[in-house]
DNA sequence: TAAAAATACTCCATAGGTATTTTAT
DNA sequence: ATAAAATACCTATGGAGTATTTTTA
């Protein structure tokens, strides 16, 4: 097998164009002479030129040492930078993270996280991507994002879910509209209205997981208005168009027009997730998932 | 020993990189694949960063592995650039010459030398620079030529000298002069005139070598008027101020108000040296004196 | 469970060390 | 004659191969 110029014989030679004397370029190197005569010798062979003129009192470097020396020099020296940069990128003190998230994880979770996450890890590019569920199952698959916070979780054999604490689901009604029990709206009344639901696609939605979370409470939600996301559905509230049910979080905006009521019903909590490649296993996603995490552990 | 990421490991990493596939890029690299998987292993524990996320159906590349493919691509192309720039200079196909010379050297083998080495050498940057003998040895000495041209020899344990062929002199005179024999003048019609001789230093100079070896055939030499080159001693000839004694190409020229004679007497011929430093022993400086010698081998 | 990567263990190539010779001035 | 580089020869480190186990989807 052809052997090539080696890092080693390099910082050999690199030594000896430096000392311009074989003994004392050894004696840096903690080598002995004959084995750095014999590496220099090698690298001339292999390059078919003479490197050093050889004399009694000097050694010095010929045209090919020389410019050799000015490129090798270059050369080590990307070579250091890129081991630097490497090993920045392997602590997860750097790099870069595409987060994919839903409209409602700005008002719970997701900024507290984000904030925990740029505190420990400055250096670190985010790029912070609203989409719905359907755009962020796309943007994973095709690797342009590297987490989603997803509701509910995506569903694909392909990554890995974790589920950052539940909280319950309420109603975000039309301010003008009066309720039986002052701060509470039963189930029946929110049967009434218009049910602002988003987004209609990709099953299973948002919207099919209101839809069956009060069927299962016995409460069929007929009277259906669908809508693209969240900040759309709370504008038609505030217009009067009907009730949309939300996650808790939600009620910490303020937003004329609106207001928000617990509902008179046992139902299920909805989760945000945190989804990414199962395939995925650099620090960056690792560190960003354990912090995720820890804040969830934390808010519950 | 702290062992740094070798060549070998590189070109290892940028395989599985392009392959995304361990078995496959250890036939590509003619390996089986345990060793490839341990020297990447290595590799990352050298550099504390995952390289590669390894799955069951699928290999890629970590942020970290993909800078590194990144920044190793430019490193190892750099590298083959590097080598074959070495490989040329090597050769003597590619380089630099800077060559000294005196002014006599123009009229005769110096032209035919350099016609013939660039023939040969289309690619070598020659520098041509004029000098009198004390430059020629200080720009030797300080290795800002890499070979001179001088009369007499330029005498220096740190070079070596090589006579390329003997000439003889003749004088160079007035037209208006009139010689006893018709297109000869001799020695004593010589020593009438004022003898005009250049350059005066550094010892021995041309000008020492034609005083001694005109005493040496009983003429003393006692009209003597110094200049610092040929150029200068021709333009006295020319106004009539006296005779100077110059290798024979130096007829060559033709020169308004000069004509040049033989002289009547038994002089040493003068020999153009080359010179280089003893401790210089690359291609390119050892090539020019091979054709130099060539040259002066046919021309005698 | 099956494909692929990681580990265990052996062997050999090659880099390094010591003693000595050759070279160059 | 002598300082320094090159060669001879031996040793040992570590990279490569084969067989096998572990991992992961």
């Amino acid at each position: 097998m052809e052997k090539s110029l080696n890092i080693k014989q390099m910082s050999y030679f690199i030594a000896v164009a430096e000392e311009l004397h074989f003994g004392r370029a050894a004696e840096r190197l903690n080598v002995a002479q004959p084995p750095l005569s014999r590496q220099i010798k090698q690298i001339e062979e292999e390059l078919g030129a003479l490197l050093f003129n050889r004399g009694r009192n000097a050694v010095t470097l010929t045209q090919a040492g020389e410019r050799l020396y000015v490129r090798l020099q270059k050369i080590l020296a990307d070579l250091d930078d890129t081991k630097l940069e490497i090993r920045r990128l392997g602590q997860g003190a750097e790099g870069r993270l595409r987060i994919g998230f839903v409209g409602s994880s700005t008002y719970g979770l997701l900024p507290t996280i984000i904030k925990s996450f740029r505190a420990n890890f400055p250096q670190v590019n985010l790029s912070l991507l609203p989409m719905n569920n359907a755009q962020l199952h796309r943007a994973l698959i095709r690797r342009e994002i590297d987490i989603a916070f997803a509701r509910p979780a995506l569903n694909d054999l392909e990554f890995t879910t974790r589920h950052l604490g539940k909280e319950d689901v309420v109603a975000a009604v039309p301010d003008t509209l009066e309720t039986a029990l002052n701060g509470v709206i039963s189930g029946e009344e929110v049967a009434a209205q218009n049910a602002i639901l988003y987004p209609e696609y990709p099953r299973p939605s948002f919207a099919d997981f209101i839809i069956d979370n009060f069927e299962r409470q016995g409460i069929q939600l007929t009277k259906r208005v669908f809508t693209m996301d969240l900040q759309t559905a709370l504008s038609l509230v505030a217009i009067g168009e009907g009730v949309c049910i939300v996650p808790a979080s939600v009620s910490s905006t303020r937003r004329i027009g609106i207001k928000f009521m617990k509902i008179g019903l046992e139902l299920e909590q909805t989760a945000l997730s945190l989804n990414h490649r199962l395939d995925e296993r650099g620090v960056q996603v690792n560190k960003f998932v354990t912090i995720a995490q820890q804040v969830a552990r934390k808010t519950i």
